[in-house]
DNA sequence: AAAATAGTTGACTAATTCGTCTACTTCGTG
DNA sequence: CACGAAGTAGACGAATTAGTCAACTATTTT
């Protein structure tokens, strides 16, 4: 089968770390390839183009966080403990992330969505779906602790919106400000939106 | 005083225009010079750089939408329908924005200082300054709420900070999905996250 | 009307952009 | 061990990038 690589997996790290650092529009081929020590011909011939990396990249970053979210929604967890887990969880990912790379970065998905979002229909599908699977999360955490009688019937899905525009917009600022205080601040954004509903159960 | 002109004018236009069609990469010099009708050579005359004119642009976009906030946060209007009144106004101008370009397009400061958040300086220190000009119309709107006991008496800094991240998320995602709803809906989480304040006023 | 000022023009550079192409090397399998 | 598949190498091309510059034009002031 002829000889094998991970230059695959190198280009994929690099870009992903380079948008992550940057941006879209800022991260260049050649910039991706010196990365990952890869040269141009094999850039091509993994990728048919810098969109179709991209789109890689976002597949790999989603696989891993959902898999880490598949762990805190777990059924056996307290609904709203599950929300409130994310968000701490979050913020130690977000701490790690900062001391490997200088840096607070963000979400770099909504990044990404906010530059290539008028652009680039392909890459926008695809985080306009995981966005949306996110929300999933919220919607079932939610679902439970009404049906264990925590908080107030009312429609769920647009209390899981409010709760990511929340964190996503909060995440985004502490990138802009490169300050993870704004990302400390998520739990208890989360737990204010909740109790909302804690209260009204009554 | 020599021959005048409002290429100066039409260039900020454009270059305001063209990021928020697309996003600060994929605006370039010749693009903003075509659209303003403006030669490269103009361009260097009002501007010693691409940043230089972005920055104009901010500052300019700031400006405008400053003296809107004036309007919709006089203390004439009680202080909770100003943060409702903001929201309806957004809802509106964006509708505007969207007819006029036949597309959601959010916030523009919001998506570019996600794009360039980690790289152009000066253009971040502008927009970190409007961003958290925008805080005190929510802070001061609060204040008063507080003053005339609609709400309970906490700290107005996490919350302000709580709608304007929440704000931010709804507009962001509403340019991603290329949808109004997402910013109809603001409104409603406003008075959401505004109602907790009302009822542990009691 | 001469001089000073303000704005315009567009060709030019040097670097960078994404992507192509052909020749080459390595390696698993029959 | 040879053959074919998989991966590597890097020069190349055409387009685009931000920015420069010197000559030119229009307008106001003196």
């Amino acid at each position: 089968m002829g000889r094998t690589s991970d230059a695959r997996e190198r280009l994929i790290e690099a870009m992903s770390e380079l948008i992550w650092l940057g941006s879209y529009g800022s991260t260049s081929v050649d910039h991706i390839c010196e990365r990952a020590e890869v040269k141009k011909g094999s850039f091509y011939h993994f990728f048919a183009s810098k969109t179709e990396l991209a789109l890689a990249v976002i597949d790999e970053a989603s696989h891993e966080v959902f898999s880490t979210l598949d762990r805190i929604y777990s059924p056996t967890v307290p609904p709203l403990e599950r929300i409130r887990n994310e968000a701490r969880w979050g913020y130690e990912h977000q701490r790690e992330i900062s001391e490997k790379f200088g840096r607070v970065l963000g979400c770099p998905l909504f990044s990404l969505g906010a530059e290539v979002g008028t652009r680039e229909e392909a890459l926008v599908l695809k985080i306009k779906e995981i966005l949306d699977k996110h929300l999933r999360y919220y919607e079932s955490a939610l679902l439970d602790a009404q049906h264990q009688q925590l908080i107030a019937i009312t429609p769920v899905a647009p209390i899981a919106r409010r709760l990511l525009a929340y964190a996503e917009g909060m995440l985004t600022q502490a990138r802009i400000h490169n300050d993870l205080a704004y990302i400390a601040e998520i739990e208890q954004g989360f737990l204010a939106m909740l109790d909302i509903l804690v209260r009204q159960r009554a």
